[in-house]
DNA sequence: AGCACGCCGACT
DNA sequence: GTCGGCGTGCTC
């Protein structure tokens, strides 16, 4: 207890220090207590500048003392100027995830938190514009400087100087001479208005619905879920943005959520499309400086609309009034490494935090959203209609064990069955445009040695290198670890006996070409196409019709539509097939039901071939008959069946290092810790898929628990059963969606 | 996360 | 004899 006391040699009364919970961004199990300075009291989520050891570090005031450490050991924590401070929602929001995820709450913190920049006015420019004194000394270059100043536009020196055609000397003469008279502009234009109003929509009878519910809920003010579910080409985009506008109306700010920020070029076009401007952007491209800007606008309400990937959910938000994730079921929402999680699932929960609604879209939503729809946690808002397409596309099985070159063909394929070729034929003749998609980078998955059998393998890695023809490499694709195209096995030292084995996009498109020599196609794979704009580039050359055939991984899946494709051929439907992962069916349908909706467009109808050995599976049996809500019906029926999300929990430890011996040691032990708890399950230690990567030894361990288990209670205690060793990390991935 | 402290190899 | 490698541990 802290009192006030009277100093006896100055006779000054001392105020008195108040002791507060300081938040650090930094993997500390809690708050530490800090004073503030005399007489002063600040709320939670005030930013403070901490001592820490003999740093200062950046801290959020979190809540009362903790009183564990003594009070002569307690350092000053002082409020930064302008007294900038979080949301206190959304420091509600970080306790929650790092409650949920098992991080320590700095950890999210440091998600949060920006650079001490950040929360400084932002920086100024100085700027010059003409005075009223004219100097009594005036040369040409001084006449021509002023009169080109006279114009009342605020310029830099340097940007004066070039526009008058004199050297800065002359300008910083007339400065001094004070006919220019500095002004302070702000670092950045300010962040322009999207204006609701700027091109309002004309939206059909679903969209119409499915808005108007949307409307209501922005309007409503209070927490709502909703997924917008409707097919390729039916609008979705169109209607979000109404509830764009509702929230703008209502003075509120909004968060939008893209799985991959590479594919917004199309998407801030759209945006500024119908609002007049692009929204402000969010996303790790940004340089420091814009980073700071954009933070600083988000927390001020400068910045109304924001689009940006998974970090964006822990912007400071003051008035945030909707919150959208689009593509809803893309894995690129979880987060892998550091803190795990998953952002659509936490943009639900800030959005509960934040009382405001939130809308899920997708064509092919997650089995969750698809089962929280149904069960009407969210509103189901289905968009049936495909807006100037003709219809969906016809998909056809091939089955690969049957659809082969026979003995007597001359030309034999080894990836594009009879049919597949001739429909590539028919298209071609036809002037029409196909894709052919695999999703499989280089060339060969597999290099083998056919002499001794040695296969090429990632030395940090149990992976196989990938061959890459073009590259003239072989390649890790899990760590980037490369080496050149060797010739000779290094274990048996025979040339000429290392063979290729499968198929990657690059053989595919050298089969193609030996098959259609005369037609025109280009390779689309992130390790092609480096970056948005050579991606832009291939896109537009297609739309151009300046190549016929798209051969391309799942870079080529999602966005543009092309008029003139009319033939979608999948090379390899079963890939990515059963791999024990619950959700491996899942993804399959979704990917491949996107890639199959690349097809037909306008007036043309489009097909889709398939190239399977399991036709009668139920993946293939749904995308053949379009019967997408069959697929989600059974596939709803197995997970209630074995318990699996979202009818039952999952959680898994991940224990990683470069010991391996310790590795195996840390898992066997919490394999045996386990606590026993009722309707919980503890599957492992087993190495994980990729057992050892980019050098360290993975194994993991799988908790299977029912619906109304407390898993992040049972996680914690059996967590505290064992001690770790700096050498080894222990992660815990509460809702794993992804076994590797 | 930093940054220090702390014990074993190659150098002015 | 030191400089320095990064393993372990602490920071209110």
């Amino acid at each position: 207890m802290i009192r006030a006391r009277l100093n006896p040699a100055s006779n000054v009364e001392i105020q008195p220090k108040a002791v507060v919970g300081v938040l650090l961004p930094l993997p500390l199990a809690g708050a530490y207590d800090y004073k503030l300075p005399p007489g002063v009291n600040v709320p939670r989520g005030t930013v403070v500048a901490a001592p820490l050891g003999n740093r200062e570090v950046l801290g959020v005031v979190w809540g009362k003392a903790e009183g564990t450490v003594g009070d002569n050991r307690l350092k000053e924590a002082v409020p930064l100027d302008g007294g900038p401070r979080l949301p206190e929602k959304l420091c509600d929001f970080i306790d929650w995830v790092a409650d949920y995820t098992l991080n320590p709450p700095g950890a999210i913190l440091a998600m949060a938190l920006r650079s001490r920049g950040a929360f400084e006015p932002e920086a100024r420019r100085t700027a010059y514009v003409r005075g009223s004194i004219t100097p009594p000394r005036m040369s040409q270059a001084r006449v021509r400087t002023l009169e080109v100043a006279g114009d009342g536009l605020a310029r830099s020196v340097t940007g004066l100087a070039e526009d008058a055609n004199v050297s800065s000397a002359v300008v910083r003469g007339l400065v001094t001479a004070g006919a220019l008279i500095p002004t302070e502009l702000p670092e950045f234009a300010p962040f322009k208005q999207p204006d609701a109003k700027y091109a309002e929509p004309r939206l059909n009878g679903d969209q119409l619905a499915a808005a108007t519910v949307l409307r209501d809920a922005v309007a409503a003010q209070k927490f709502s879920a909703h997924l917008l579910d409707g097919v390729t080409g039916s609008g979705k985009t169109e209607v979000y943005f109404e509830a764009i506008a509702e929230a703008l109306k209502q003075g509120k700010q909004v968060m939008i959520l893209l799985p991959e920020i590479a594919l917004t070029v199309q998407f801030l076009e759209r945006f500024a499309a119908r609002f007049g401007v692009r929204p402000a952007e969010w996303h790790s491209d940004l340089s420091q400086k814009e980073r700071r800007r954009t933070y600083r606008a988000v927390m001020n309400g400068e910045a109304r609309v924001i689009v940006g990937a998974r970090s964006s959910l822990f912007l400071p938000f003051g008035e945030l009034g909707l919150i959208i994730a689009d593509e809803e079921h893309e894995q690129a929402f979880k987060q892998q490494d550091g803190a795990i999680y998953h952002a659509r699932d936490m943009a639900v929960v800030r959005a509960r935090i934040e009382n405001c609604p939130v809308v899920l879209a997708s064509a092919t939503p997650s089995l969750e959203s698809y089962v929280n729809a149904q069960q009407g946690r969210y509103t189901h808002l289905k968009l049936v209609s495909r807006h100037g397409i003709a219809e969906m596309p016809e998909v056809r099985l091939i089955d690969l064990r049957k659809e082969r070159d026979g003995p007597d063909v001359e030309k034999k394929a080894q990836w594009l069955s009879p049919p597949l070729r001739a429909a590539l034929e028919k298209t071609l003749a036809a002037g029409e445009q196909a894709m052919l998609f695999l999703n499989r980078r280089g060339y060969a998955p597999l290099t083998l040695c056919e002499a001794c059998g040695h296969k090429f393998t990632c030395p940090h890695c149990s992976a196989w290198l990938v061959e890459h023809k073009y590259k003239k490499r072989l390649a890790c694709h899990q760590c980037g670890y490369e080496l050149p195209m060797p010739s000779v096995c290094p274990q048996c030292n025979e040339s000429g006996t290392l063979i290729p084995c499968g198929p990657g996009v690059e053989r595919v498109a050298e089969e193609f070409a030996q098959f259609f020599p005369a037609a025109r196609f280009a390779i689309a794979s992130s390790d092609i196409l480096h970056g948005p704009a050579e991606t832009q580039g291939a896109i537009r050359a297609m739309a151009r019709r300046e190549i016929d055939v798209l051969i391309g991984t799942q870079i080529v899946a999602k966005g543009h539509h092309f008029p003139q494709l009319t033939l979608v051929g999948v090379v390899d439907a079963d890939l990515g097939g059963s791999d024990g992962d619950v959700r491996a069916r899942e993804r399959t349908f979704q990917l491949l039901h996107q890639v199959s909706g690349r097809a037909g467009r306008a007036e043309k109808p489009g097909l889709v071939l398939l190239q399977t050995r399991n036709p009668e599976d139920a993946v293939m049996q749904a995308l053949a008959k379009g019967d997408r809500d069959g697929f989600y019906e059974q596939e709803r029926g197995y997970r209630e069946a074995y318990a699996a999300p979202p009818y039952g929990r999952l959680a898994a430890l991940v224990i990683s290092g470069y010991d391996g011996e310790a590795v195996r040691d840390i898992a066997r032990q919490l394999g045996k810790a386990a606590p026993n708890a009722k309707d919980v399950k503890v599957w492992g230690p087993t190495p994980a898929f990729y057992a050892l990567l980019r050098g360290q030894t993975r194994e993991r361990l799988l908790v299977q628990a029912a619906k109304g288990v407390d898993v992040q209670a049972y996680l914690k205690a059996w967590l505290a059963a064992i001690k770790v060793p700096a050498s080894v990390r222990v992660a815990v991935d509460v809702d794993p969606v992804s076994f590797f």
